[in-house]
DNA sequence: TTCCTAGGTCTGGTGAACGAACTCACTCAA
DNA sequence: TTGAGTGAGTTCGTTCACCAGACCTAGGAA
């Protein structure tokens, strides 16, 4: 029985969930791809994650329909990891999640705030905008970071990247090469 | 670094929610007691979860502030398992992580069905009640097999009592020793 | 030719998960 | 008062995933 696997036994679609996304840093690497990371070495320096674990879930969730694999840059080939539509589903789950840990598992407010793109206004409990009374698809999502956000704690390119405003599923990459298109200070 | 817990580089509420719920089983003992399973060797027969392993979960989850033990008989005195109001508050994440589930993890429909206790209409995607437009607490939740729910798979007591429809919340162990009080059939 | 970068593999040590056996306190029936 | 049963664990040896760091490979750049 693979470890973080297989709750066979369990008649229930959340065990089957589970084993998709219940492994260790599984759902943080979704997490991440929401937030617009797509390369290999941007979810390794912003979750400090052991290369051969990042590996190993990546193909995992490649395999499980969660992300897909697709060359970002030829010469030299280059791939980079994007959310399926089945992926792009698990942001009810992971944002409901947040929330409850921004309620019940953190202290100094919430770390990121998620809001309706074409209102602004503050997404509510299960994702829904109430402005507008719809649910919120996560391309139409505003993040930035919320008043109890630790600023100081990563210095890593997606950090330093997320510390703006930023619509989810939007490629974070090409921050990390031009830098300053918003006249970003630089840090320190 | 306590293997399944400890996301402390990360500057995110999911992170801290995964820290109390992430671990192997933790989501499915959770669950357990949402459907009313209250003592250890209930959790124990449904979930096939080594005991050790069970016995370090309650403890981390009232801890955490998840669940809470009470005595549900003196003499001998035993000791239950409840779900406190922050552990309530975790219905919204695993019913939308089971409803992923349902669609992109599962084949041959949904095991359980959902539908709000007062008007019985499936609850939607976030956990709602279309008919009467409100988000339904779990305690307003019915439960029963769905069409791909597979009854043969298991028959402990607790399995046996959620093959028929029951109320989340509602204790589940009267019905392993006062069996019949639906006209409940021998099994086999 | 050497260095750098991206995206990995490989390896040895550590520790959690697993399953089975054991413990302990208490009740009940003979 | 002996023995069996129950509930809720604890202990222990084995297995296996996680971790950190070193190493590898292919294609540019200096």
């Amino acid at each position: 029985m693979a470890l973080g696997t297989d709750y066979a036994q369990q008649d229930c679609s959340l065990a089957r969930a589970l084993e998709v996304v219940g492994e260790r840093w599984s759902m943080l690497i979704v997490r991440d791809a929401f937030y617009g990371v797509r390369r290999f070495n941007d979810f390794l320096a912003h979750l400090d994650i052991p290369r051969a674990v990042l590996t190993g879930r990546l193909r995992s969730l490649v395999a499980a329909g969660v992300l897909d694999k697709e060359p970002y840059q030829q010469s030299p080939v280059r791939y980079g990891y994007g959310l399926t539509s089945a992926g792009r589903e698990l942001w009810l789950p992971i944002y409901a999640l947040a929330r409850w840990g921004e309620r019940h598992a953190s202290d100094g407010g919430a770390r990121t705030v998620f809001s309706h793109a074409t209102c602004g206004t503050r997404l509510d409990i299960v994702g829904s905008c109430p402005t507008c009374c719809v649910l919120v698809a996560p391309e139409d999502v505003m993040m930035r970071p919320g008043p109890g956000a630790l600023t100081e704690l990563r210095q890593d390119p997606v950090s330093r990247a997320l510390g703006r405003p930023h619509r989810l599923l939007a490629p974070i990459e090409p921050l990390s090469e031009t830098v300053g298109e918003q006249a970003a200070e630089p840090v320190g």
